[in-house]
RNA sequence: GCGGAUAUGGCGGAACUGGUAGACGCGCUGGAUUUAGGUUCCAGUGCCGCAAGGCGUGGGGGUUCGACUCCCUCUAUCCGCACCA
């Protein structure tokens, strides 16, 4: 990457004279970046009062890991959040944009275990790296409100948080399975668990048992679900998932009776939770989780049974592994009777793909109705009874064969079922079981299962919030009294030894017991790091209140008008932070339930990858291309020795693959980066950061430079209504652009206001030249409007350039302190408009009419074309289709 | 495996509610200016064809006067799956 040749600094002077336009001096991002910063700031024009009382604006993006440094990946993200905050400023809003670490989190303790570095030590130097490095963006970001999670003043409140809904019952303690490295003596991640085995030991993950803290979120799954109809500005995708998520069914427990020859002892039915009690004829089997109690029963008679348990639990915790991993059973011995007396008993299997977090942890199979069922029963070769008839399909000779078959259709082979639909057929055996007696008790139950599960929140680890509990071998379990609060993390520990630094610190856990005085102990969990993140956008209304918020500021701020991060958080982040917003509304912390009214997703920056011959990975900048499109080709430009061109990826660390701010800051000017992008891909998608790329934004903003600076001396603002002409095209193509650009950063169309501004720079540059070396007035005025509009609308993207054109065409203040101009509707409108006109739907010619021509007229000036009447060759149209506003079709 | 998304010139992409496919930018080609080069300016640029015209939005099928857009189906790529953040 190459700099625009050196440049001296320029300032105004410029002549006087209506002499032809000068060329200005390059615009210099390395001086008048700094600059305009530091003006920002001595203004403090981006500090929010809680107290202004102008309509309110509250736009945040996600919040940083401070894992080292900021790549422009990152950047994208902030910078959206910044041409919103910019904007929304112009209009009057009181806008509130923050920024904040979420600096809890398993990367500090590695890089404690690898460097020796405190994780504290090592969170607070990547932060201030950071800092800086965001800090050249020129964001318009209120650094007065600045926190880390990992912040004493941030952790304190949020153990407050804890305590209070502690009190409210929104906490539990559950057991639950955690991945264990038996040689390194610790839980591991499931991210560190790979093929079984952890990452470091190699050593095979076995799965423990620990009493785990919940938090209660399955308390709201109906409310959690029948919100997210209200959330209207979010993508529709985001709130499919989180309904997906959720996973409400209605369905129908059923109870099998076990048969008493197979029964381990004091065993009498298993349960099951289906969707489909309809398929019930077609059930050929039942399958049972490693866990499940009669698997355990079961396991302790039969080795083999026990070692394939065992072969389960050893595939990990994670949902993903179970389910990838080729479905295997073991039959356990155990026969079940069919609810409806078919003939035969049912065998029970334990099956690898049951989970027993899931309903009861027990299934029927019909394989003839799903496709995982179908897979197991040709595997262990269980019979397969077709019981839903496809529409269409021969009763007599339909068979499944690869295929299950899950659509709708007509019950067949289910005995008094038969001939109903599923839908029917569903409530006919709900209806029957419910009324069947099994044991005293009803043998069905119609029930409603969700698939969320209550969210854990115990971390074995170090690097994280405290929770403030004590075990008192008296009392149980004591939440730490408010007025001893913070529990803070002790400094002195050691990563050498394996497992939780608090758990083997010498003194920290040894404490009296709040309640009784007695010896006790404190709880060395610490809180998962979804949590710190879960309402760090409620303290960022108030930061510096003694209580986790000022509830007042909270429910003046809240919900975040526009929200914005990454498709990667579209479920458990929001969804977590969704519940927390109710569980501190419950206990008094603000009244608000859903914390983000508007939800954009942006995507990443990507950035090709380079791979020298023994597999290291280069960095850009230590490549040289050679060659176009096919033919490029890439050298180590230290050694000149080939290297290979990898595939598009993320930006990381590992693949060495970063841009960093200060790379572009320093050659081509932050606005150049914020230009670049938010050019081209639409702020959904991913955009490739390429040289050339960048280049080309770096162009424009030089170009806009050279036309506002070389006209700015000549042309002074003034009455511009008598312009005409080209003058007046001008004044039109400027108001247009105007009201366009607002609407496109109301969308966050970020990548169609630039092509705007690119279309309008196209139109006027030509005439802002006319203008200039012409002496009519009313033209130079026109020009000075359409300037300072384009300076205006390009300010949010390019605010450093923005500023130093605003200044030369002679405005007083900052253009971000200067309002939204407002647009001329009448420039804006149109007469005439220019309709296609199409033969058979292939466009053939145009027509101009009146913006509000009568179809007939339309219809004969498009009859009337050349082109329409060679095609017609005379013969009359069989139908002419006139959309008034949109097109003429002629069909022939 | 389950859930969600994406696919348009050489490249990134535009096309609002089914109505001009390729806006805007990159790259490329030619020209002008200046220079040692970059810069800047002008023109051209989906494909085939001298032209008339034909063909074109991942593949196949359908609905419609009209389909990038709607429906069915297939393929490829990406994201999430509860202890990565």
């Amino acid at each position: 990457m190459h700099a625009g040749a050196p440049i001296s600094s320029r300032m105004a002077a410029q002549p006087e004279t209506s002499a032809p336009m000068t060329t200005p001096e390059r615009y210099n991002p390395r001086a008048s970046e700094p600059k305009w910063q530091r003006a920002w700031d001595e203004a403090k024009l981006f500090e929010t009062d809680n107290a202004d009382p102008r309509p309110r604006y509250y736009v945040l993006e996600m919040f940083p890991y401070p894992s080292g440094r900021i790549h422009i990946g990152h950047t994208r993200n902030y910078t959206m959040g910044d041409v919103v905050a910019r904007h929304r400023r112009a209009m009057g809003y009181n806008v509130l944009h923050p920024m904040g670490w979420d600096a809890f989190g398993m990367p500090a303790e590695n890089a404690a275990m690898q460097n020796k570095v405190h994780p504290r030590d090592w969170t607070y130097q990547n932060i201030d790296t950071m800092r800086a490095q965001l800090k050249l963006m020129g964001l318009s970001i209120d650094w007065s409100r600045e926190f880390a999670t990992c912040d004493i003043d941030y952790y304190h409140r949020q153990q407050m948080l804890f305590v209070d809904f502690l009190e409210s019952g929104l906490v539990g303690r559950r057991v639950s399975k955690v991945n264990w490295d038996p040689v390194d003596q610790t839980v591991l991640a499931n991210e560190q668990v790979i093929d079984g085995k952890g990452w470091r030991s190699g050593a095979e993950v076995e799965q423990r048992e620990l009493a785990q803290w919940v938090f209660r979120i399955t308390d709201f799954s109906q409310d959690l679900l029948d919100s997210i109809d209200n959330l209207e500005e979010w993508p529709d995708k985001v709130r499919l998932m989180q309904r997906n998520w959720i996973g409400r069914s209605e369905g129908l427990s059923i109870r099998w009776a076990l048969t008493p020859e197979t029964a381990p002892d004091g065993e009498t039915e298993l349960e099951v939770y289906t969707t489909r009690p309809d398929t019930l004829f077609g059930a050929s089997f039942m399958a049972i989780a490693a866990d499940h109690p009669l698997a355990r029963k079961a396991a302790g008679s039969n080795p083999d049974l026990a070692a394939f348990c065992e072969k389960c639990r050893r595939m990990g915790t994670s949902v993903t592994a179970l389910e990838t991993a080729e479905k295997e059973g073991f039959d356990t011995g155990i026969r079940v009777r069919h609810p409806f007396g078919v003939a035969w008993d049912l065998p029970v299997y334990v099956a690898n793909f049951v989970l027993m977090d899931y309903g009861t942890g027990a299934i029927f199979g019909c394989p003839s109705g799903d496709q995982r069922d179908l897979d197991f029963a040709r595997k262990y070769g269980l019979p397969v009874v077709p019981v839903v008839l496809p529409p269409g399909a021969d009763a007599a000779s339909f068979a499944i064969g690869d295929e299950a078959w899950t659509g709708n259709g007509t019950m067949i082979n289910s005995s008094f079922l038969d001939g109903l639909t599923p839908d029917t057929a569903f409530d006919a055996v709900a209806d029957r079981l419910e009324s069947v007696d099994f044991a005293g008790t009803p043998q069905g139950k119609r029930q409603v299962q969700f698939k969320l599960r209550d969210w854990g929140v115990s971390r074995q680890r170090y690097w994280g919030c405290p929770i403030p509990v004590i075990h008192c071998d008296n009392c149980g379990l004591v939440p730490v009294p408010k007025d001893q609060l913070p529990v803070t993390l002790p400094d002195d520990v050691s990563f050498d030894k394996p497992g939780n630094p608090l758990d083997h610190h010498p003194t920290w856990k040894h404490v009296d017991c709040p309640s009784c005085g007695n010896a006790a102990r404190r709880e060395t969990d610490t809180m998962d790091t979804f949590v710190d993140s879960s309402w760090y956008f409620a303290r960022f209304t108030d930061p510096h209140a003694e209580t986790p918020t000022d509830p007042n500021a909270a429910n003046a701020w809240l919900p975040v008008d526009q929200y914005i991060g990454g498709i990667e958080h579209a479920i458990l982040h929001l969804l977590y932070s969704r519940f927390f917003a109710r569980a501190m509304s419950r206990t008094g912390h603000m009244a608000v339930d859903e914390p983000f009214k508007g939800l954009f997703t942006q995507g990443m920056v990507v950035h090709e990858t380079y791979r020298a011959e023994d597999g290291g990975w280069l960095e850009p900048g230590q490549v040289r291309i050679e060659g176009h499109d096919a033919n490029r080709k890439a050298f180590d430009a230290a050694t000149g020795a080939p290297v290979t061109i990898g595939p598009l990826e993320k930006m990381s660390k590992s693949k060495r693959n970063t841009i960093g701010p200060e790379d572009i800051t320093q050659s081509f000017g932050a606005d150049t980066a914020r230009w670049f992008m938010l050019s081209d891909s639409p702020p959904e998608r991913d955009v490739e950061w390429t040289d050339s790329g960048a280049e080309g934004a770096h162009r424009f903003i030089q170009r806009v430079w050279r036309v506002v600076a070389g006209a700015a001396p000549m042309i002074v603002a003034g009455d511009p209504s008598d312009a005409n002409g080209a003058f007046a095209s001008m004044r039109k193509a400027a108001h247009k652009a105007l009201k366009g650009v607002g609407e496109d950063f109301e969308r966050l169309a970020f990548n169609k206001a630039i092509a705007r501004i690119h279309e309008l720079v196209n139109a006027i540059a030509p005439t802002i030249e006319k203008a200039v070396d012409g002496d009519n007035q009313a033209d130079k005025a026109a020009a000075h409007e359409a300037l300072s509009i384009l300076v205006q609308i390009m300010a949010p993207i390019a605010p450093h350039l923005a500023e130093e054109c605003w200044m030369a065409l002679g405005h007083e203040d900052m253009v971000a302190q200067a309002p939204w101009p407002a647009f001329d509707a009448a420039l804006v409108a149109d007469d005439t408009i220019v309709l296609p006109v199409q033969i058979n739907g292939k466009k053939r010619g145009e027509i101009e009419v009146a913006r509000d021509a009568h179809k007939d007229s339309v219809e004969q000036s498009a009859l009337a074309l050349e082109t329409v009447q060679r095609h017609l060759d005379g013969i009359a149209p069989k139908k002419v289709i006139v959309v008034p506003g949109r097109i003429v079709n002629i069909v022939a």
